[in-house]
DNA sequence: TTGACTTTGACTTATCTTGACCATATTATA
DNA sequence: TATAATATGGTCAAGATAAGTCAAAGTCAA
């Protein structure tokens, strides 16, 4: 079905991430693009279009000499608990929401308590001190990274 | 993992301050370049990217017939540690130092390898988008208040 | 023929590698 | 003992490697 270099693209990642079962697949981005002829740049396409949170990755890369781009996959459980989340996060999130959330999330014991009293605190009005309405878009993109990290890392503690 | 000769020197030294049990290691630069064929200035590279105070090593070295570098891991005091750091903490972080100062804690079981994760990933600059300098500092406060936490917050694993 | 999606490439940023030149300590020699 | 030779390590900037961004151009279906 697939007719474009793209999609190809897509399905081979995503073959790639089903053989690994970590769920993590690490690529060189001109090596790939060099695999199927195409520009690197095209890599980052395929990665922003299809591998994006919504669709339940999490990617990170590092430049430079023995660069990479390695993507993960989110964590599911039957709920879809995690995903369902980070799909319709807030962008901007007030101190109130943001600890009940930080409760819940404990509560489903997604997140260890020294985990939650942690990001409470740190997502307090006092230190995320800049101005309105920078700190409730500030305090939603900590809480989202916060919660992409415990959506694809797992947690030897618990 | 390490694609990079500096990642593979890294861990070649770390696992040797680790083996020796007394948190010291004592290297030939010359010689280390030689066995891992590069040039020697790339020691000086990797002990100053990864090795640093920050980091928590201190690096003395010596010229001349018979020179050394010799890197000590720097275990602080367990009583006064975090309440030290707390009470010398800057006012500005930089990423960098912050990724140094938080794998540090780690290394010395302070923080559990997710919590780490985490908080790196909050400190990156994407994330805490805002103009330096108020970037730095405000990454100084979200950082002591996470150390301030688990200064308090006596968790099952100490 | 418009609009969404894809492809391309010029430019940017981050990180690592290399080598020429510099500084300092020890050892040999006058 | 002074000085020269030798043996190390240090610095720094240029070059190499690799990923990111963005906008222009191309494609294709409705």
């Amino acid at each position: 079905m697939p007719n474009n270099i793209s999609d190809i693209i897509e399905q081979y990642l995503k073959r790639i991430l089903e053989e690994s079962d970590v769920g993590v697949v690490e690529i060189q981005r001109s090596e790939l693009a060099e695999l199927f002829n195409c520009v690197p740049s095209q890599i980052n396409y395929v990665i922003s279009t299809r591998f994006t949170t919504d669709h339940g990755y999490v990617v990170e890369s590092k430049r430079g000499g023995g660069g990479y781009i390695r993507i993960r996959e989110i964590k599911l459980d039957p709920e879809h608990t995690l995903l369902t989340l980070l799909r319709n996060w807030p962008s901007e999130l007030s101190q109130a929401t943001s600890e009940a959330l930080i409760e819940r999330l404990m509560r489903e014991s997604w997140l260890t308590k020294r985990e939650a009293v942690m990001l409470e605190n740190m997502l307090r009005r006092e230190v995320v001190n800049v101005d309105l309405p920078l700190r409730d878009r500030l305090r939603s993109r900590l809480l989202y990274t916060a919660v992409q990290v415990i959506a694809t890392y797992d947690n030897e503690d618990h």
